[in-house]
DNA sequence: ATTCTATATGATAATCAATCTCAATAAGAG
DNA sequence: CTCTTATTGAGATTGATTATCATATAGAAT
C-alpha cells in the first residue's frame, strides 16, 4: 500500500469537509486544487482507507454513501427528507448485541443502529410552508 | 389506488420467493408467468407496497433494496461476504430509542438495527478453502 | 542517485440500481 | 357502458460505483 498524494488528498477532504461527505464532494473539493485528480481514484482511496480503518463508510440505505473521519464508536442519525447525516453520539450496538440470543445460523460479529428521522431545518421549512398555505 | 393485477403479481412474488427479495428477483419470478410486466412497474409496486405497509424496504448498505413481507417487528442479518440476508427475532429498536438522550438537533423518530457477520454457508467455504491450501 | 517492479493513477467505458417520460391501457366509480 | 384517471410498458435517463488498461510513480533494492 503506497502513500500517494492522492490519498493524502482524499483523507485531507474527508477532514476538511468537516463530517460525512460524499464521494460526490470529496472529489469536488479534491479537483479545486488538484483538476487531473479523478474520480475514480476518490472511489479507491476511500475503499482503501476505508479497510485500513481510517475512515469509515456510513451507508444511508438510499443514494451514495457518506464518509466520516471520526472513528470513535458512534451512530448516525439520517434526514429522511434531506438525507443529511449527524453523529448521535454514544455505542448501542454492544447494549443490543449482549441481549441478543446467539444465532446458530450465523455468526454475528458487530451491529449497526442508524437513526431517522426529520431534521430541524427540514421541519421548520415544512412548517414555514403549512404557514403560507394558511 | 387500483388493486392491478400486476400488483398482485409483485406481492405474491415476494411471499413465494420467501422472504428479502430483490426488486430484481422479483422481476425474474414475475415475468417466468407475465413475460411483458416491465421492471418499472415492478418498481413503482414495490414502493406503493412499502407505502401502504404491506411490504417492508430491508436496506442493506449495498447494492439492492430487498423486500420483505414479514411486517411484524423485527430485525434483518446481512452477511458482509454474500449480502444474504435472514431474519433475527425481536425488537430492540425501542429499548434503544428509549436510552437514547434527546436531541436539539433532529426528531429522531425510528432508528434501524442491523446485524452483520459471515453467514454458516460462507464460513464453511472458508474453511474448507484454508483446508484445501494446508 | 539510478534502476526496477508492483501498485496506483487517469480517462473513460461499463455496470448496476432505480427513476423518469409519455403515449396507450384499463380499474373501478357512476 | 362510459368516463376519468391511475397505472402500465418500453425504453431512455440518471446517479453511484466499478472495471479496464496503458501510463506513471512510490518505495525498495541496487
Amino acid at each position: 500500500m503506497r502513500n500517494t498524494i492522492q490519498k493524502k488528498l482524499v483523507y485531507a477532504a474527508v477532514c476538511d469537509l468537516n463530517m460525512h461527505a460524499t464521494a460526490e464532494q470529496v472529489f469536488s473539493h479534491v479537483t479545486l486544487t488538484h483538476p487531473t485528480v479523478s474520480k475514480a481514484t476518490i472511489y479507491r482511496n476511500l475503499h482503501q482507507l476505508t479497510e485500513t480503518g481510517e475512515l469509515i463508510n456510513i451507508g444511508t440505505f438510499h443514494g451514495a454513501a457518506h464518509y466520516d473521519h471520526n472513528c470513535h464508536k458512534h451512530h448516525h442519525f439520517v434526514c429522511e427528507k434531506c438525507r443529511c447525516v449527524h453523529d448521535v453520539q454514544g455505542d448501542y450496538s454492544n447494549a443490543v448485541l449482549q441481549s441478543l440470543n446467539p444465532s446458530t445460523e450465523f455468526d454475528i460479529t458487530d451491529c449497526n443502529v442508524t437513526f431517522t428521522g426529520i431534521c430541524k431545518t427540514c421541519e421548520k421549512s415544512t412548517l414555514d410552508r403549512s404557514d403560507a398555505r394558511g
